[in-house]
RNA sequence: GCGCCCAUAGCUCAGCUGGAUAGAGCGACGGUUUGCGGAACCGUAGGUCAGAGGUUCGAGUCCUCUUGGGCGCACCA
């Protein structure tokens, strides 16, 4: 819609430089948008304020060659003005906005979808939480963000697959598996001095009872070195599937589970390692060898094979990493906990050493989550095992509330989850808010089908009898959402549509309040439905990026 | 000590590549319905955008410093 009018702003620019009344050499940026105030009629730019300085001129000069050569109106234009200090505002015709809402019925779901992304091959990777115990809240959000990611990134034209990496080799299984077994032992009544080092939490005596249910007392007195492998593997497993059940539950699924052990089994970790070493970026020192990652921007240089012969955890993400990129994504996005922000610069150097391009590769960091019952705060202490899963939560106040809010908020700063709010059924909750507009809608519909009038389709409907502003503002509003998508989208940034969403249906709910849709006036009444139908359209559209329902009544 | 993130209304937060008078929600106060869902609507109060410099025609937005908070600085994953 803006580009409509950034493309007349183009062709004015070019025209005034050829009538010698404009001299710039390089297109400037043409900023379009929507005016804060009223009487600033629909869009604005200001392209004369940015061209002042190089043309020598006052903006409002500038504005006024501009607007020379812009048709001051025609079918689609009322009028158009300098305001201000030289903002160019134009205001449209009625037939403007009202084409172009026939325009949203057409598309219908697909209304929103643009093709920024231009099919552009992108693997998202997200939550990725170690098989180690369930996820907690904090997973929560990094859940929710990402598989909205996914979802916004393909509604902009980008060619998405998701990716979910399991770290299922290394200490940290090895712990779990010791942790299993002495809670196993314990379970047949052997007193244990449980270790602070290992995963105390309530899930691994689950696993254990889980082993029994199987096994019985099949591992009674062997060695702790006989039966690791096995409750290694057994309980790494089952919380995987716990894992799996949650997310699901959640409404997130991954286009593949990679497996950091499928790493080994290839031995590409031990193929990028000698591909680096042949670059010359790595060396051995105190028995261990090194990547030399200060030479790229690192702070310090890493260990990629231990004295011990293990290989780092770092040195198999090198893999993964470079397997992600091989497997022919022009763009690898990772999403991380924000405790993770100091590992980044680790990876980029590597992918540096190896020869990629900066841009490829790209993090995103989710921060911190504090959960709240009302002024509360809930504590949540990791150590002690004693954390709020994500299923948990999820039970106490539904899927939709929680994706609604872990989304609302920018990723980049830290999220009060308040549990009492989000399981309100009350005005104070914005979820309700939004999907109650979408039910009312869906209300009035029944209503209208009771007194036999259907929503017209665009192509028979009559528009001409809608007239009062406030529709138009309304209709405005829904014109924007692929716009929303195609700016969130490039920039990341999820928390943008409910945002949009909210607005919207702030629009939609006093629009309702002021003007009643079903009455005698049977073709006011059919412009009226067809005008809710669209903005029914535009918020289910919006909040299936988000994952959260849309129902028809509540 | 070094590095990253954050600081906007009483609370929780928006503010898109710098643009017109800084916006929502909650909370507070007051109002709206014998009609389409009152889970709603309308109004009032509430701000030195942490502080100080700087760049600019123009700064909440960009740069520097200070203060305050979060996080990270492993041959853990």
């Amino acid at each position: 819609m803006k580009l409509y009018v950034k493309q007349m702003i183009v062709k004015a620019l070019e025209q005034a430089r050829s009538g010698g009344e404009l001299k710039f050499e390089s297109e400037p940026d043409i900023v379009v948008e929507k005016p804060k105030g009223t009487g600033q009629g629909d869009f604005s730019t200001t392209v004369a304020l940015t061209l002042a300085k190089s043309e020598k001129k006052s903006p409002r000069s500038v504005a006024e060659s501009i607007l020379k050569y812009l048709p001051s109106s025609s079918a689609d234009i009322e009028s158009v003005e300098i305001a201000g200090p030289g903002f160019i505002n134009f205001k449209m015709t009625p037939e403007f906005f009202l084409e172009r809402l026939k325009g949203v019925a057409r598309q219908g779901c697909e209304f929103g979808s643009v093709n920024a992304g231009k099919n552009e091959k992108i693997l998202l990777e997200f939550v990725s939480a170690n098989p180690t115990g369930p996820l907690h809240i904090g997973h929560g959000r990094g859940a929710a963000v990402g598989h909205s990611l996914s979802l916004l990134l393909k509604r902009a034209g980008f060619d998405v697959e998701t990716e979910y990496y399991v770290n299922d080799v290394g200490n940290q299984m090895n712990n779990l598996g010791r942790s299993a077994w002495l809670r196993y032992r314990e379970l047949f009544g052997e007193k244990i001095n449980f270790p602070d080092d290992l995963y105390r939490g309530e899930y691994v005596k689950g696993t254990a009872q889980e082993i029994i249910d199987l096994k019985g007392k099949e591992f009674l007195g062997k060695s702790e070195e006989e039966v690791l492998p096995f409750f290694r593997e057994f309980a790494g497993d089952s919380i995987l599937n716990g894992i799996r059940e949650d997310l699901a539950v959640f409404g997130v699924k991954f286009d593949r589970w990679f497996k950091e052990g499928s790493l080994y089994e290839d031995d590409l970790v031990g193929k990028s390692v000698d591909w680096l070493r042949e670059k010359g970026h790595v060396y051995e020192k105190d028995g261990a060898v090194w990547l030399k990652s200060s030479d790229f921007n690192d702070e310090k240089d890493r260990v990629l094979v231990k004295q011990s012969g293990e290989k780092t955890y770092f040195c198999s993400d090198i893999a993964y990493h470079k397997n992600k990129i091989d497997r022919g994504f022009s763009k690898i996005i990772d999403l991380w906990g924000a405790d993770h922000h100091g590992y980044v610069p680790r990876v980029q150097a590597v992918l540096e050493a190896m020869g990629y391009s900066k841009d490829v590769f790209r993090v995103l960091l989710v921060q911190f989550v504090a959960l709240k019952r009302g002024k509360e705060k809930v504590s949540m202490s990791t150590r002690s095992g004693e954390f709020i899963t994500l299923s948990e939560v999820i039970e106490e106040v539904g899927v939709d509330a929680a994706r609604y809010f872990f989304l609302m908020r920018s990723s980049d700063t830290h999220l009060d989850f308040d549990l009492e709010l989000a399981k309100e059924e009350a005005p104070e909750n914005p979820v309700f808010y939004i999907q109650y507009a979408h039910a009312r809608i869906c209300s009035i519909f029944r209503n209208a089908s009771d007194s036999g009038m259907v929503v017209p389709g665009p192509e028979e409907v009559d528009l001409s009898v809608l007239s009062e502003a406030d529709a138009f503002s309304l209709i405005h509003k829904m014109l924007i959402l692929p716009e929303v998508v195609e700016k969130s989208a490039l920039a990341f940034e999820v928390h943008r549509v409910p945002h949009f969403l909210h607005d919207l249906v702030s629009e939609f709910h006093s629009y309702y309040a002021k003007h009643r849709v079903l009455s005698e006036d049977r073709p006011l009444s059919l412009a009226r439905l067809f005008l809710l139908d669209c903005v029914r359209t535009t918020i289910a559209n919006g909040l299936s990026i988000m994952g959260v329902s849309a129902p028809d009544k509540m």
